[in-house]
DNA sequence: CCGCTCATGTAACTGGTTACATGATTTA
DNA sequence: TAAATCATGTAACCAGTTACATGAGCGG
């Protein structure tokens, strides 16, 4: 059986895998990176992850000098990539297919408790931020070359089409809740 | 100013607005019987956090006896009501709006580390259950009345949306990355 | 040489989890 | 009367956060 990892870790053998060879900041920058703000990549909680997954033989550390700067490449073991496998599924896809998080739906279902006019604020509001998110992710869609790589396009894809739905169902709340004059 | 809440802290409190006065016992209740598993609406989340929004102002409780047995009612403030709406938005909207984590989109980016098969299998299965969390969710919006709680409908018109639309990624996925032979 | 980025690291905290414990009341 | 449900509560734990600290190397 393999070692069962957390979401973030299953991430960081995923971004491991991806870079083949890579110091624990490298991975902090691309949680940094990211459009999606749910880790922050935060040095307390990357440095003792990274060791964590070392110690247990899912990466190897090798330690790489410039001068007197020091730095950790880190790289997957055959455990690790075991540990990674296992963790994309498809056993547990069913577990990660389940309704995601999302606050502006969170939010939704209590707008009752907001005035007239601040929903209609709330739901420009949303519409606004989803055209410009929509654009984005078109936009980098529009960069990557589905056949060079198609992972990272889909990856692109799946934000893209994601906000459109959103942006599709708070137009149809608006609808639904805004009062127009005839 | 008002009190910031967190977003379980901001749920909470619309729980107790909706239902006007209930036991935490009632507020662990909606979170067990919610689709979304991501609260879990343990006691040791729940009843705490209660008695931290009570000591704040947010909440005002009142012990009641049915025999020898004892319940606490919850009941919102003017305060809570403030920091409801305050959470809900639409100031903070914009954040709420970002692009909500979503384990199976994490898990399609890094794909490319399942071999051929596996991946089919993994994308037949969630196919599978995005059908049944469709089917589910459009069920629950034909059983809810639109004019009378626009709320709750919007609520699982969000959800039936939101895996439409990723069951179109999916099988765009599917057929960008399982090959065909002609 | 000053400030930025690279790079590693830790301490205190927080907001949740699981797992347990207790006891009253209702239902089969 | 046994089992399920109502109802409150706590202890141990865990993963991730903010905030800090240190220091090397590089570009203007």
């Amino acid at each position: 059986m393999t070692s069962k990892v957390t979401e973030l870790e299953g991430c960081v053998l995923g971004i491991v895998w991806e870079m083949d060879s890579c110091t624990p900041y490298a991975i902090r920058k691309v949680f940094q990176g990211s459009p999606n703000p749910h880790w922050s990549g935060s040095a307390g909680a990357i440095y003792p992850l990274v060791r964590r997954l070392e110690s247990g033989g899912l990466l190897r550390v090798r330690e790489d000098y410039t001068g007197q700067r020091r730095r950790e490449l880190y790289k997957l073991t055959a455990k690790g990539l075991c540990a990674l496998r296992s963790w994309v599924g498809p056993e547990v896809s069913d577990w990660s297919v389940t309704i995601p998080v999302d606050p502006l739906r969170l939010r939704v279902r209590f707008l009752g408790v907001l005035q007239s006019s601040r929903r209609t604020e709330f739901l420009a509001h949303a519409e606004h931020q989803l055209l410009v998110q929509i654009k984005e992710a078109e936009k980098e869609c529009r960069s990557l070359d589905a056949e060079k790589d198609p992972f990272s396009y889909l990856l692109a894809r799946g934000v893209a089409k994601i906000a459109r739905a959103r942006l599709a169902w708070i137009r149809e709340a608006t609808e639904l809740l805004v009062e127009r004059r005839p």
